[in-house]
DNA sequence: AATTGCACTTGACCTACATCAAGAAGCTTC
DNA sequence: GAAGCTTCTTGATGTAGGTCAAGTGCAATT
């Protein structure tokens, strides 16, 4: 349960008495590697922290997959989208490797929402992250070539390399496997 | 005034005293049209609901410029990420046709997020729904030709077509003039 | 009403990256 | 540890849509 709170008390802090409500919420689930965590055309339940492990957020088109996120240690993780609208996800949510999560339902979260000032503030920081990220990735998939785009992800966030397939990154990326795989091998 | 109560009312409902205080803190500003409301490496001071007209927002790589919004009558409006983040704007926000809109000013907006909870209430769910629809824009931006997408926006949003040039339109879309000119010819 | 300037169209050509294919190198699993 | 996956690599070929260029049309400015 630590984790909840030390990624809550990154955007607000909560007294003891709130944070004992909060915590009452919320429940571990654990998914083995490879498990979908939410599948498509269901709607998110889930507003979860990641306790362990690195999930990956994707969705298929014409037989493709097409990544666009992963979520890992300390983080949040679910489909941001489905769970905020209640509306069937157009993503799959999918456990990269053995994943523990700290999870919320939709209906506790709103509870607290209205039960707390603070939470409604922690829901609005958290969201504002997300719009920041999301505006980021839009001009840099926009701007650079696959080969800048490439680079920067190695100079942000080399540590993925090491924790997810080349190919979903390839997918992050917006280029195919073959494209990642010759700009790994040009030095 | 009367839009900014109109559309902070489509997400939270405010009680008369609450309202005095939130509308003290707006201002008119009008801009003719082609002005530069926000420019690049400026960091936007404003949040702002469109009273009048059109404005794109967009940035420039390589001389080139990448629409990736719209804002009209009834909606909010400004360079968000630059408000959220108080960093140096990447964007440019430009009035299209005159424009008339009514802003808070970032530290206003702060104020009174802390003094009433339905104002932070107002600003999750706001930016709850800017959340979705970019999600449904990416999605939408990677699986469709660009066909696909500008018959989709025609179905859609045929309106635009009247309000903007069709150079936005196609840059908004993710494809040249020419290739939106092209489409446009096909039927 | 002539001038200037942008928006749009249309055609010819080009290129970054995808797709296809086939082999190599890691992993699971029994 | 051999069999069978899946991932990764490398080469050959294809294509959607971009870029360049040369008009045409229209609206604002004089």
């Amino acid at each position: 349960m630590e984790p909840v709170r030390a990624t809550i008390e990154r955007y607000v802090v909560l007294s003891d008495a709130e944070w004992e409500e909060v915590a009452a919420c919320w429940q571990e689930r654990i998914f083995q590697k490879g498990a979908v965590i939410t599948a498509t055309d269901q709607v998110e339940a889930w507003f979860s922290i990641v306790k362990e492990g690195v999930q990956r957020i994707y969705f298929e088109h014409d037989g493709v997959e097409a990544c666009i996120g992963f979520a890992y240690g300390g983080s949040w993780s679910g489909v941001y989208d489905s769970f905020i609208s209640q509306t069937p996800s157009r993503f799959v949510l999918q456990a990269v490797s053995h994943t523990v999560l700290f999870s919320i339902g939709y209906a506790d979260l709103q509870r607290l929402y209205k039960q707390f000032p603070v939470m409604e503030r922690f829901g609005r920081l958290l969201l504002e992250e997300v719009v920041v990220a999301r505006a980021t990735r839009e001009v840099e998939q926009l701007t650079m070539g696959a080969q800048e785009r490439y680079d920067r992800l190695m100079a942000r966030s080399p540590h993925l390399l090491q924790l997810v397939p080349q190919k979903d990154i390839a997918s992050y990326l917006g280029m195919s496997a073959e494209t990642f795989s010759r700009l790994r091998a040009r030095r």
